[in-house]
DNA sequence: ACCTGAACACCGTTCAAGT
DNA sequence: ACCTGAACACCGTTCAAGT
């Protein structure tokens, strides 16, 4: 992710207070360096140990000075998922409203694997989740729903399930993939375990896992399918429409 | 949740250090007592806010005395996630592994909802999640699929696809509860703020919400019947099997 | 053996002070 | 107008000291 290269034009230069290295004007700060800089932060380390203090490191910057932009850490992390959430593809002029609800939903789930911060701050409980990209993304979803055909009840309903496995399958996703830092002695170990204590199937489990290396793509796909065909099979017949 | 009624007769008593209430001898602590006082704290007021200070304020005791008990933070809060991984009901001695299964995610989702920090611990990115009871769990399920006569392969796609709808659904649905502090003034403003930025569909749908009051459970219902479904379309013709 | 107080290295955020 | 340093009220955890 780089977005510098097409921003850095209209970034202000100031002189005054002298960056980490002395020799280069530093760049005026703005909200959008901030969450460019938090962006690259979260997707690097995650979000969990993101604090405004590194932010302000990696600009060369005090904390203190982001909340001249931004008016505090929540507002921030809200504004950077809601980035997320504006690039998802709403866009699909295919009168197919099963073709086109797929695309989204497939656009989403990979924006979320590339950016694993997002689904997991949109899905925490609590936090606020109303903000503008997110509303026009489930506007779009509920336009496309009541213009195929469905009642009130079935495009809410759709939604509903159609956004529950979109985040949640992909958190789910997410949460299982083996982090980077394990090591073959530790998944050997941990088979040798599940051996020892009658976890057969378990063990039968991973054996497939490691003969079919990611199929999580395919999984979110058959799902999501799941979902479409179930819901087509609420759509009263259609005489008229395609 | 009222752990201490079967539990307090093993308590060992300790005269020692006097309690809050100096007249009264105060409880031993144990990993079980600091678990249940975990429990209670995160059901009150979430896991996010949730620091060792509270819970050693919550006993009785300074903070730094749970070390004795616990290694740290992550393994309490694993431990606690475990023991709700424990309640899930796995005996269903149904012939039917539909029947069967249905109902060990309907207990779960239950029970994630009694203790919303268990689903959002669990699909933290990067937390340690191998813990006794949620192989004993995974394990169950792996079984009941084989034996229904799936392969290896398609056991684990419908282990993948029924946990990640427990998960991800429940903590989709806890994530879309209205909070208690929210005003009606704040509801009424909002919906005003859809009417105005057009988002006609949004608003519909926030109809029917305030119309059907809590359909949570028939929609994890929904989904999980339609896994359960296109998994049974996956399974071989049965000719001998019932 | 178990609990404590002080301390360390962190947080997010406020606020008066600098330029 | 924007950035800073010091400060406040918190974290999780270590460790030597108490009993």
């Amino acid at each position: 992710m780089t977005y510098s290269v097409s921003l850095a034009l209209h970034y202000k230069v100031v002189n005054m207070p002298a960056g980490p290295n002395a020799s280069e004007p530093r760049l005026a700060l703005s909200k959008q360096r901030i969450m460019e800089a938090t962006m690259a932060l979260a997707d690097l380390n995650g979000v969990r140990g993101l604090s405004m203090r590194q932010i302000g490191d990696h600009l060369g910057v005090q904390a203190m000075s982001l909340y001249n932009y931004v008016s505090g850490k929540e507002e921030l992390l809200s504004s950077i998922v809601d980035h997320v959430f504006g690039e998802i593809r709403l866009d699909f002029p295919s009168g197919n409203w099963k073709a086109s609800l797929r695309a989204t939903a497939i656009s989403a789930h990979d924006l979320f694997l590339e950016h694993p911060w997002s689904c997991e701050l949109v899905l925490t409980p609590g936090s606020i989740w109303i903000s503008t990209a997110r509303l026009r993304y489930i506007e779009s979803i509920l336009a496309r729903l009541r213009l195929a055909g469905f009642s009130p009840q079935d495009a809410s309903h759709g939604y509903h399930a159609l956004d529950s496995h979109t985040l949640g399958y992909t958190l789910w996703e997410l949460g299982h993939r083996i982090p980077s830092g394990i090591s073959d002695d530790f998944v050997e170990e941990l088979l040798h375990q599940l051996d020892q204590n009658n976890y057969g199937y378990l063990l039968e489990h991973a054996n497939v896992h490691s003969s079919e290396p990611d199929y999580g793509i395919e999984e979110f796909a058959f799902g999501l399918d799941l979902i479409l065909e179930g819901l087509d099979a609420l759509l009263p017949p259609h005489d008229t429409l395609k």
